[in-house]
DNA sequence: GCATGATCATGC
DNA sequence: GCATGATCATGC
């Protein structure tokens, strides 16, 4: 029996209402709230609407055509945002290749969510934490165009028997994330014999954050760079943006700068000259899709042998944290990295010496590569737990954090602002701030195998 | 010439 | 004041 009590989604609606303010310890009736995770939404179906919790392939409320999910968010000194990702029903690659959008899992199970906040807290049960918002939510055309594009961007990769090449950066806001016991469980995949990565369709965690942000705690909407959604209809997401900048490849900065009418000194001109291209006001990143998708511009010159000078950093890391990590999956890095897409701006040396707009280029990591980082955090993680060894040296104070010769892929460097800019290290002595780097080596070749898409 | 350590400029 | 993205400087 699934809801049966429930036929509308008006009553759906109404009994979750009647939850917010009670903590969750009073709510659970059966002690399900102490098991492992997804237990605050197996919690409320079981004791508040009394019906037994279901993996099938209907909504919770079949009749109401609503899918209960639990989701946490987390308030900061920087505002609202969503703890994690929000995961929805697991792909059978066996039977979801050969649907469409419309009859696809996802679909038929989400297309009406009944989104439950709560607040999280570190340190605090979660016999304690109470529902705090009810909403009943339906995709706006405009996100519908991207997530039914991120689905066949998904299926497409198990059409094509690439199904353990999925990686949750391949999409921009419905995204196929791990999920199993362990990330080491795996599935069939139709069209090869290689066994895939058990995966979700699940929205991204920064999708969730604008959601909250947006339909929760009522905050404007960004600037879109999509003006018109109906353009998503025939055209992908990531195509739209490319075909923008295609009139100006082969012009210098200066070029650029004269055709687009900018004037500044600024740091970031190439961002604002991207911006300007793509018909923006304010900063690329700042838009509702970039932020929606976790979409990170960078700029990239190339010289003329193809090669890189500069690797490309992350955040600053906390030492202290970083050591007390212990799960890849589930690290500050793991979740910057997997699920990002980051948005090229290249720059290619000609034969003169300049630098001229060659293209832009999205890009996510690849699987195997994003493994290859979780092996360099996994020794990050145990050289701060033994101690680093600081050795001074005539350019500084040397370490034996990962270095760029140790992996193909990434690195640790420091990354402060000058020599004062330091943090703790587990032991309380005192290092320059340090980030893990992707290598400039590694970026060369990953524009080198996927360039030429975008031209 | 590159890897490593260091630092700059801007915006929030 | 600091995070962020971008870039510099030089010993090997």
């Amino acid at each position: 029996m699934n809801g049966t009590s429930y036929r509308t989604k008006e009553a759906v609606l109404k009994r979750a209402q009647e939850a917010i303010g009670i903590p969750l310890g009073e709510i659970d009736k059966t002690g399900r709230l102490r098991t492992g995770k997804g237990a605050v939404g197996t919690t409320i179906e079981e004791s508040w609407y009394g019906y037994a919790p279901n993996s099938e392939s209907e909504p919770d409320f079949p009749e109401a055509g609503v899918e209960l999910k639990a989701a946490a968010y987390l308030q900061g000194r920087t505002g609202v945002r969503a703890k994690e990702r929000l995961v929805c029903n697991i792909i059978n690659y066996m039977e979801e290749h050969d649907k469409t959008f419309e009859t696809s899992s996802f679909w038929h199970k989400c297309h009406d969510l009944l989104l439950l906040f709560y607040r999280h807290l570190d340190g605090v049960p979660k016999t304690a934490f109470t529902i705090e918002k009810a909403l009943l939510f339906q995709f706006p055309p405009e996100d519908l165009a991207v997530i039914r594009q991120d689905w066949e961007t998904i299926i497409g990769k198990v059409r094509t028997g690439q199904a353990h090449l999925l990686s949750e950066g391949d999409t921009f806001y419905l995204a196929a994330c791990t999920k199993g016991a362990s990330a080491k469980t795996l599935r069939e995949q139709p069209f090869s014999p290689l066994k895939a990565k058990q995966r979700a369709y699940s929205l991204k965690a920064s999708y969730m954050t604008r959601l909250l942000q947006t339909y929760i705690f009522g905050e404007a909407q960004s600037e879109r760079v999509v003006k018109d959604w109906r353009d998503l209809r025939q055209k992908r997401f990531d195509r739209y943006v490319v075909e923008k900048i295609a009139p100006y490849t082969g012009m210098t900065q200066a070029q650029l700068q004269e055709a687009l009418q900018v004037h500044s000194t600024a740091k970031n001109l190439n961002e604002l000259l991207l911006a300007k291209m793509l018909g923006v006001r304010g900063r690329i990143a700042a838009t509702e899709e970039f932020r929606r998708a976790q979409i990170f511009p960078r700029t990239v010159r190339v010289r003329r042998d193809g090669s890189i000078r500069e690797s490309m950093p992350f955040p600053a890391f906390d030492p202290v944290r970083l050591s007390q990590e212990s799960i890849w999956e589930q690290s500050v890095l793991y979740e910057q990295l997997a699920p990002a897409r980051f948005l090229f701006v290249v720059f290619q040396e000609t034969d003169s010496g300049d630098y001229v707009l060659d293209r832009v280029q999205f890009w996510n990591i690849p699987e195997a590569d994003l493994a290859e980082v979780g092996r360099v955090w996994e020794r990050t993680v145990q050289t701060l737990k033994r101690g680093v060894r600081l050795t001074p040296t005539p350019r500084g104070v040397g370490n034996d954090l990962p270095k760029q010769a140790e992996s193909p892929v990434a690195h640790v460097r420091p990354h402060g602002r000058d020599g004062r800019d330091t943090c703790s290290l587990p032991d309380g002595r005192q290092i320059i701030k340090q980030s893990f780097w992707l290598n400039n080596t590694y970026i060369a070749q990953q524009l080198r195998q996927t360039g030429g898409l975008a031209r």
